[in-house]
DNA sequence: GCCAACGTTGGC
DNA sequence: GCCAACGTTGGC
């Protein structure tokens, strides 16, 4: 069983058309313990949601985890790790955080729940509902 | 541009 | 080891 994640990304930093025209890329530069934290639980071929945060404040795409957690270069202390993310696809419709929070059964979301984590857990339930929104 | 949430730092 | 001060994220 593949496990569900949600990738956040500030488009003006790294965007999912960057992500896209890179086909896989290093998720690097996360420096939060619980953001690590879920990416070390994460398997080779799980799912993951990318959402934009700032102006945009939508899931735009599906990508896979293509290398499980290694050390991230770019943190001197050594500290941080990252993993791979391959592109899937890109969603029809874009869902946003407004669409998210407006539908009940994903009230329990940790994008809702904790605006600020930005690697997160996603529910097989909660996948579902999403990407039925995307079409 | 503001501010709430929350993580980190540093003084004690 | 506690906690106040500070910085950052990200929605509004």
């Amino acid at each position: 069983m593949p496990a569900y994640w949600l990738f956040k990304s500030e488009p003006n930093t790294w965007s999912w058309d960057q992500h896209v025209a890179a086909g896989t890329a290093e998720w690097d530069g996360v420096r939060n313990h619980q953001a690590k934290n879920h990416m070390i639980a994460m398997k080779r071929g799980d799912q993951g949601m990318f959402y934009h945060s700032g102006k945009d404040k939508q899931v735009v795409g599906v990508v896979r985890v293509a290398k499980t957690y290694y050390p991230d270069p770019t943190d001197k202390t050594g500290k941080f790790g990252m993993v791979d993310l391959e592109v899937v696809r890109t969603l029809k419709s874009p869902v946003t955080l407004a669409q998210i929070k407006a539908e009940p059964r994903l009230s329990d979301m940790v994008l809702v729940r904790n605006t600020r984590l930005s690697v997160q857990p996603v529910e097989p339930a909660e996948w579902k509902i999403v990407l039925a929104m995307a079409k």
